[in-house]
DNA sequence: TTGTAAGCGTTATCAC
DNA sequence: GTGATAACGCTTACAA
């Protein structure tokens, strides 16, 4: 079949090139009459906007670019992915498409950025995995490029828009969960110190248990993320503890491997509700991923309008609950 | 800083925006030295193709599309995870870049390429879970649009590229590694007949037991995907075995749940060596599919040069040990 | 309200 | 081997 181009449609409707482009970009221009009749010429034809053409004059692609990020332990990797499909998805509606990339450090990602922008001409860029230090936001903001970041700016000033999920609530939720199941003697299980997201995770235990009148020194560990760390620290802590809270699902089940071998009976909550959770019965802090990439997309057509200001989201997370906290 | 084009180049390299785009598109008939002078002009003012430009004169954009399917029962996932990522990692290279799409059916996909292709000019795609009766591919072979798929087209004729991993070699190395750690009762846990990765997972079993002298008959379940229906299918079946292949980690999962509930000793292999089986020490068949990706952007490569004549390729798994068969 | 004309950056064709 | 010219499909002044 032939190409179908504006001047088809506007040949079949019987009025200019530019009145199409006219019905197409600026409706409220057009005479109410002509509007719908090259409306129905272009269903007609089926014709469809050439991406190209339009982003040579317009300079902007209706691209949107996120990285995809190896399945780094396996465990929290699907955390991304679902990200992903609700960016997809949400994107889609608002006449965006999201474009992948990968890269192994942050350096290595912006030297991407530039290719991006100048090659593609990508309309904005979604962040994830943000942290301390990150070179990327400064580097974005610096050449006004639009961009939302899927995590709050640790450490760096609020100026652009992120959406990011109450991590301290998800861990001050399961600790109240387990006050209520008349669990006294909460421990923690996290990760080092500095980590944005691993010291809220932290605090809402803290803050959950101080509220409850209870005492938090001694009972929490930080180690490096994985099952094996887990397991080790939950053995050095379960002679003093009848509960813990963890900060990713992998820590949690080293908890719960070291609670089977000791053979002490200890409620365990997880983060980020993996497969592996719902797998193994492990009861886990949700976050709403889905929801969370909706959100960005919207703040992020806000930015391309020029139209909103910046804006932050802080969406709460959930708890689900399986065997190991019932 | 103002945008530099050929027209740039060119000027700086005392030539004229032609000579520019032949060193860029076919160098071989520009002199050494003046390929050079452009080069050196090219890197100076960091010149990078515009490719809207490009695909308004080409009617190629360089983009290949892919769709990210939802996290189905979250355990295996993460394997199209894995995928997109070795995906875009060998496209880039190879000066492809990915785009996403979602769709729920082949119907609403097949609706997709029509704006994917029209309004983006997609070069490509790369179509995963293929199945009986796959309207997609006829679709696409129709209009010519090229594509591999990862994964063989089940029942149809073998007139596209494909990549696809040896199902039956994976469930066949798992059970003569079964039978070479001394079971001779092994059993297996798969799906209804129909799905052809079921089939040839199952297939891959009853040949090893057969080629052992061993009979096969009577030995196996056919359930729906899930944990629990993999728990209930081993209750039944863990009386008269002493080992189970899965074609799933989630079956797996509930033949260890049946079997620690009987209290039976039981080795168990699971398929897909996801995050969970990793996570609980299940042994797993692996699935090699960073190799897939870059053996689909290869064969994607060659469809699109019209160089290449279609290939099929069949990619061999590997066996991960674990405790639940060591 | 509609039409005309110019130009976005590139590559293909064809002279030189 | 190199350079001029046209064309890809669209949008944005500006003119009618």
């Amino acid at each position: 079949m032939p190409k179908v181009t504006i001047a088809t449609v506007a040949d079949r409707a019987g009025v200019s090139r530019q009145t199409v482009s006219n019905v197409l970009n600026t409706p409220e221009v057009v005479r109410e009459e002509t509007r719908e009749r090259v409306r129905e010429a272009i269903t007609a034809l089926g014709y469809r906007v050439s991406q190209a053409a339009r982003q040579m004059r317009t300079g902007r692609s209706r691209l949107i670019a996120v990285r995809i990020e190896p399945a780094r332990d396996g465990i929290n990797g699907s955390v991304l992915d679902r990200f992903l499909h609700g960016l997809t998805d949400a994107a889609a509606p608002a006449g965006y498409r999201v474009m992948l990339y990968t890269a192994t450090d942050d350096d290595g990602e912006i030297a991407t950025y530039e290719d991006l922008l100048t090659a593609y001409d990508l309309d904005a860029f979604v962040l994830t995995s943000t942290h301390h230090g990150d070179v990327r936001t400064s580097w974005l903001a610096e050449r006004q490029v639009p961009f939302v970041t899927f995590g709050r700016p640790w450490g760096a000033p609020d100026t652009h828009s992120w959406v990011d999920v109450d991590n301290a609530a998800g861990t001050e939720a399961a600790t109240r969960h387990l006050l209520g199941s008349g669990h006294r003697r909460i421990g923690f299980l996290g990760w080092p110190a500095g980590s944005g997201v691993g010291d809220a995770r932290r605090d809402g235990w803290a803050t959950a248990l101080s509220s409850a009148g209870l005492p938090s020194a001694g009972l929490d560990r930080a180690v490096a993320d994985g099952i094996d760390p887990g397991a080790d620290a939950a053995r050095d802590l379960l002679p003093s503890v009848d509960a813990l809270v963890c900060a990713s699902d992998s820590l949690a089940l080293g908890a719960l491997r070291a609670a089977r071998e000791l053979d002490h009976r200890c409620a365990v909550i997880g983060f980020d509700d993996t497969a592996v959770a719902q797998a193994v019965g492990l009861t886990s802090v949700s976050q709403p991923l889905t929801e969370a990439a909706a959100r960005c997309i919207d703040l992020l057509a806000g930015v391309l309008d020029r139209s909103a200001e910046t804006r932050q989201l802080l969406l709460q997370p959930s708890l689900v609950l399986r065997q190991t906290a019932p």
